[in-house]
DNA sequence: GAACTTTATGCAAACGTTTGCAATTATTTT
DNA sequence: AAAATAATTGCAAACGTTTGCATAAAGTTC
C-alpha cells in the first residue's frame, strides 16, 4: 500500500492536467472530452485512488447517504431484532445501493428527537427513511415540516404531509378474517394492539369482515412480540377456556407465539383453532403447521420508498402509496 | 425552522467569542473553562445548531463511522434477509451506538473488492466490521494488510492477522452431537457445508463426539438456507429412506427446513429423529416442537467486536476471542 | 512589583474537494 | 483569412470545521 494517501492534486500532477479536470472527469462530467475522462478514470483506478468523501460532501453539500431510522414506540418491547423490521431494512439496503446511495443505520437512541438537525443539518445524510410510524408521529412530522426529504414505511392511509408506503392493511385484515370465516370459524380473536397505526387498519379490516358475517369481535390487545402473544393467549385460555376458534394475528411473530401456547395445550391447529398471521416472514413457511399469512411485498415497497425519496431529493413531491398484499394460504388455516 | 443554516461562526458571533472557542466547547475540550463550555453548549442547543460533519471530518480526519459489511460467499443463496445475520447487525448497531459511533451498512455489492480504498481512504468510515468470513478471506486479508482497523465476526480459531470474534464452534458442534448421542441417537446426520469456516469447526466438533462414541459420520452438504435443507433431507429420504435418527444442523434456519421435510412425512420429532440447531434465533423457541439449539451470544460478541475495533482505532492491537456458547435444550431433542 | 507559571481565549492556516468564470484551443462561418 | 462560435481546460474561491501557535489575563513566587 502506498505510504501516503493520494489526493486529487497528486493525480492531476501525474496526468499533467488541473485538479478541476480530474474532478470533472471522475464525476463523468461531459464538459471533459470523453477520451480524457476515460484516461483519467483509468489512471485513478491504477493508482487505487478514491475521492475523499468528507471534502466532497463539504464542498458539494451532498452526501449520497440516506439515514434509515427504526422507529419504535417507546412502550414496546419490539426491538431492533424483530425479523420483519430487519427484513425491511435489508430490502431497503438493496434498493438504495441500486441507486448508488449508502445506508446509515440509526435509531431513536442516536438521533434524538430532532431528526432534521441530527441528520440533515449536520450533513450526515441527504434524506431519511423511517421504518415504522410508531404511535406518536411528532418526530416524523417535525422533520417533514422542516422540509427534510423523508419517506415512511407504515400505513399509507394515514393522512400526512409526507409520503407513506406500506401495505393495504385494511384489505389485509379483511382478507385474513374472511378467510378464517370461510373456513368455518365463528369466534375470531384479533391479537394485537389496534392503537398502532398499521395494526389499527388491520383491525378495522377485521371488523368489516366480521360485520358482514354478523360475527362478534374479540380483541386481545398485546405488544407486538411473540412472547406477549404467548402470554396473552395463555391468559385468555386460563380465564375463559377455549372460547374462540380462530385467531387473526397482527404479525407472524405474534401468530407464532400464539401457536406455541395453543400447541402446549394440545389445541389442534387448524382444527380447533385456525390461524392467520401477517408479514409472511421466512418462519411462516417453516413453522409447523406452516402459518397462513398476509404477505407484505417488502421488496416492492423498498423500491418505492427509495424512488419517492429520490424524487424529493430532486425537488419533486411524492405521494403515499399502497402496495398490494396477498394471502398466503398454508396449513394453519386449512379446513 | 430558521431559513439559513447556522454555522459555527454565527454561533460564535452570537456568543461574542471566537469560533475556536465554540468548537472546543462543543467538543468538551477542557482547555475551555467549564462555565464557558456549558454556556456555549446551551446556546447551541437553543439555536438548534449542529456541526457540519462533512467539514468536521475533513479537518479532523475522523468520521466516527464504522462500516458493517455483510460478507456472503459468492456461491450461497444466503441473503441479507438471513435472520441470524440481521440479528448480529442489530446487536452491533446497539453496541456501536453505545460508543457514540454510527453504522454504515454495506455489502460487497457497494464496496467492491478493495475495502481499504472504498471505506477508509475515502473517509467514509474509520473502521470496518465484517460479518461472516465467507469462504475466501482475500478481501478481508487485503484490507487488514493495508492497515485498516478491522474486526470480523466468524470462527475465532482461524489463523489470521486480524481479530476474529465468534463462538466456540468446535465445542458447539461437539456439545450438540454429544447431546444427541446421549439421547440415544446412533446415526446422526451433519447438515451443512463443512467448507465454510465456522461450519467446518462445528463439523469437526461433531466428528470428535462421534469418534468418542464410535459412531459413523454422515454429511449432507448443503447451502446455508432453510430451503436447501428441506430439499436436502427430502432427497436423502427418497434415496435411502429413514437411515438416520438424529440431525445436527449447522444453523437454526437449516434445522427448521429439515424439520419441515420430516414433518411432512410424519416422521416424529424427536422420537424418530432428534434435532439440534445452531444460533438460537427467535424462531427456535417458537417452532413446534421447539428447537434445541446452540446459543450464540451475539450481544456479548457485538460488544467485543466494537471494543476490539475501538482498540485498533486507538493504535492498540487486538486478538481473536472466543465467546461462550450454551446448549439450549428444547423439545426437538427430548427423549 | 518583577519575573515567572498557569489558565483561557483568539488568529489563521489547513483539510481536499467542486464549480463559476475566465482563458485557451479547435472548429465553423462569413 | 478574419471573425464568430463551440469545445476543452485551468484558475481560484469557496465549503465549515479543527488545531498549532501566539497572545492575553490571572495567579504564584521570590
Amino acid at each position: 500500500m502506498n505510504n501516503k494517501q493520494l489526493k486529487l492534486a497528486d493525480l492531476a500532477k501525474l496526468a499533467g492536467v488541473s485538479t478541476s479536470t480530474v474532478s470533472r472527469a471522475l464525476n463523468d462530467n461531459p464538459l471533459i472530452k470523453k477520451e480524457t475522462r476515460d484516461k483519467l478514470k483509468q489512471l485513478a483506478k491504477q493508482h487505487n485512488f478514491s475521492l475523499n468523501t468528507a471534502a466532497s460532501r463539504l464542498r458539494s453539500q451532498k452526501t449520497n447517504v440516506v439515514a434509515v431510522i427504526i422507529n419504535f414506540d417507546s412502550g414496546t418491547e419490539q426491538s431492533i431484532n424483530d425479523p420483519f423490521l430487519l427484513k425491511v431494512v435489508g430490502e431497503i439496503n438493496l434498493a438504495l445501493n441500486k441507486q448508488g446511495l449508502e445506508l446509515l443505520l440509526s435509531n431513536s437512541f442516536m438521533a434524538g428527537d430532532d431528526w432534521a438537525n441530527y441528520f440533515i443539518n449536520s450533513r450526515r445524510a441527504d434524506g431519511i427513511i423511517v421504518v415504522g410510524q410508531g404511535k406518536d408521529p411528532a418526530n416524523i412530522e417535525a422533520a417533514a415540516n422542516a422540509g427534510v426529504p423523508l419517506v415512511v414505511w407504515g400505513d399509507p392511509k394515514t393522512p400526512s404531509n409526507y409520503p407513506i408506503v406500506g401495505s393495504d392493511n385494511f384489505v389485509g385484515g379483511r382478507l385474513a378474517t374472511e378467510h378464517l370465516l370461510a373456513g368455518g370459524a365463528k369466534n375470531i380473536v384479533f391479537l394485537g394492539d389496534p392503537g398502532h397505526a398499521e395494526i389499527g387498519e388491520r383491525y378495522r379490516g377485521y371488523l368489516a369482515a366480521l360485520n358482514t358475517a354478523n360475527a362478534i369481535a374479540n380483541v386481545v390487545s398485546i405488544d407486538i412480540t411473540s412472547s406477549a402473544a404467548y402470554h396473552g393467549i395463555n391468559q385468555l385460555l386460563v380465564a375463559k377456556g377455549l372460547c374462540f376458534d380462530g385467531i387473526m394475528a397482527c404479525s407472524d411473530m405474534v401468530a407464532l407465539g400464539a401457536m406455541k401456547a395453543l400447541k402446549e395445550r394440545y389445541i389442534s391447529i387448524p382444527n380447533d383453532v385456525a390461524l392467520v398471521g401477517f408479514d409472511d416472514i421466512a418462519m411462516a413457511d417453516v413453522s409447523h403447521p406452516s402459518l397462513s399469512s398476509i404477505k407484505q411485498n417488502t421488496q416492492r415497497a423498498s423500491v418505492l420508498l427509495v424512488e419517492k425519496l429520490l424524487a424529493q431529493l430532486q425537488g419533486q413531491s411524492a405521494k403515499s402509496q399502497v402496495v398490494e398484499i396477498e394471502l398466503i394460504n398454508r396449513q394453519s388455516s386449512k379446513r
